[in-house]
DNA sequence: GATGAATGAGTTTTCATTCAT
DNA sequence: TATGAATGAAAACTCATTCAT
């Protein structure tokens, strides 16, 4: 029983080794250059190997997501939970440099996973939204006496949590680095609080 | 990217079938079912007919990209110079509403283009999205008065562009049709009209 | 009656165009690489056209063959009877320089047709040969006491043409325009002489 | 140029068939009907297999002429070596037989190798071309006085490797089997063997 | 006659997956 | 278990040839 245990370290790290360079190959060429092959080779693996921890490619693309939609999640609940007594103001803009941060070594890939995820793992990802979602709606009935009093607080959280995931990282793809990205960051916090103490007048 | 200018009617007609063809197989299998076998057999001609008109595969993508993205260009000038006297209000929501129904027949397609764009048309697609950005600009200049004078036109402009074409698909995806996807794009609406007319107090 | 003649006119027109650009695709790119559609582009004419004066493929390459083969045999007979009472050596010379020059544009045409001929026109390239190796005979002849006595003059001529259309042109290609080249030019004719002169104790 | 150097037994078994099927249907049927399918069926493998060993057809294409050019060189070296003592005539006359009979089991292979060459492996043909006419120079030099000492025996000596490459099988080719053959190859060792004693005189 | 659009069988090439060692 | 050789169905792409206009 003892003696398993070196096995199943070397189990684990052979998949994370092969999770990371299937990150970094879609990352770099995108999906559809993604082949097992390649991946075993940048894991330093062979074939065999990846097929003994991942039945086909789906599963492959499936754990991916899981794994970064995970990690992502956490960020995110220990981002929030670090400041449990934040103004809204900073709660916010804490979410958002989390979604911005969630994978500090690639932006690139968190738009890749992105797109996948509907494919491969639609429900995993309405999951983690809707967690997020939570999340971010909890925090937003911390600060309910400052948010405008017609706002559905569950709908605010979802509207939030798509312009998080999704805006933020386009606007990064679109403006580099550079500092209109940063001020289109910017922007994003701001207009997340104009929404959230907008008064009713505005109302669509 | 097409091979060659089609000189006669029926190359136009073979090569209008095979864009609509395309764009069938994208929305119904998805990017990675879209084989040129099965979209010349779709359009009704054969593969090396295909291959007149468009080299390679990724040049057929590129063209459907283009084809779309000029009629949703097109559609929003349009829909925006229909009304020159409409209040803000009423051009916001009339942005939205033509980002939500750029395609009537298939909000599916423009998901999966929008995928596809940045791999295969990123230039294109950054084009557009500046032209469309410059349109909402333009409008935001007519109601100046309206909006928060701290607010720099052309960033806000770029955020309502982004926002627009993200949020509003990703949100029908997530909650298809129903009522809360409804609700999720008036709410986009609020919150634009709140980052407009915010005052100072609410800058990041 | 008359009328046709302009007709004829163009048509052979067509005719060498199709078989100059023929002759110049096989030059750049090999006849792999030679496709009746690139032919016809190159010549200015429709594919339609081309198959109007060539049933098919391999009657362009024997046409190739043969309108070459014959342009190189009349250079050879031109060349032999200009100089009806030149020395042996001035004959000899003579010959190789029409093997070298037959197509002063292009020694790589000469080259690749050469490739060509065995497969598609093995026949006529026999003939062209017997007939040139007749004419060389008869060269031969007309110095029969300068040669050694033991020759076959017909046997002698079937080497010396083998030898003028391979050798020649290897040579060239491998040291092309160079000093070395035109040194291995000078070698070769000094090799015939010396085999036509040669003393009995030289035979294998 | 192959993929990956083959490691199993197995591996280099499938590499052998490969390349001998590919060097049967060249013979058989010529280098425009050797397709890849083909080969593979004939090696009794599958086309996946080919390609894991050879990126592409040329690359196939250039791995049998390394592979023959290399048993050509070996076997010319073998010839001069074993005879260290053979006077100039018997050199020369062993060095014709090496080319003729290179490949006892097909001439037509060695043609056929011989178009190919030029085109996919310029590099490689002229770097065994030099190296046998170093060879043969070696051997020109062990008789420096019995040649002319005009002849420079480099040159000398390239002049006779591309006779040995040319002539001799396309004399096969003209005259297989036959006497007519036999006799031009004679011929062939009696012009050398000429050219290398002439006298001054000769010289063009 | 001339044109060039259309054809489709035939090639090359890829890659997820299996399996003998 | 790990390996990497082998598989082969499926994809991309070519090109000689035909034929409606």
């Amino acid at each position: 029983m003892q003696r398993k245990f070196p096995r199943q370290q070397r189990a684990r790290a052979t998949v994370e080794a092969i999770l990371q360079a299937a990150a970094q190959l879609l990352t770099d060429l995108g999906f559809e250059a993604l082949t097992t092959a390649r991946v075993a080779e940048r894991a330093g693996v062979s074939v065999g190997s990846l097929y003994q921890y991942f039945p086909n490619k789906q599963a492959l693309a499936a754990a991916m997501i899981d794994y970064y939609a995970e990690k992502l999640s956490a960020a995110f609940i220990e981002a929030v939970e670090m400041r449990p007594y934040g103004s809204l103001e900073e709660t916010i803009g804490a979410m958002i440099e989390v979604a911005m941060v969630a994978h500090p070594h690639d932006p690139k890939l968190h738009l890749a996973l992105n797109e996948l995820a509907p494919r491969y793992r639609a429900e995993k990802v309405r999951e983690v939204g809707d967690r997020i979602a939570g999340i971010i709606e909890g925090q937003l009935a911390r600060h309910r006496h400052e948010i405008a009093p017609d706002l559905d607080l569950g709908e605010a959280a979802a509207l939030i949590e798509t312009l998080l995931e999704n805006v933020v990282h386009r606007a990064i793809e679109r403006h580099p680095v550079s500092v209109r990205g940063e001020r289109a960051i910017d922007q994003c916090g701001r207009m997340i609080m104009a929404y959230l103490t907008s008064t009713r007048r505005h109302a669509a």
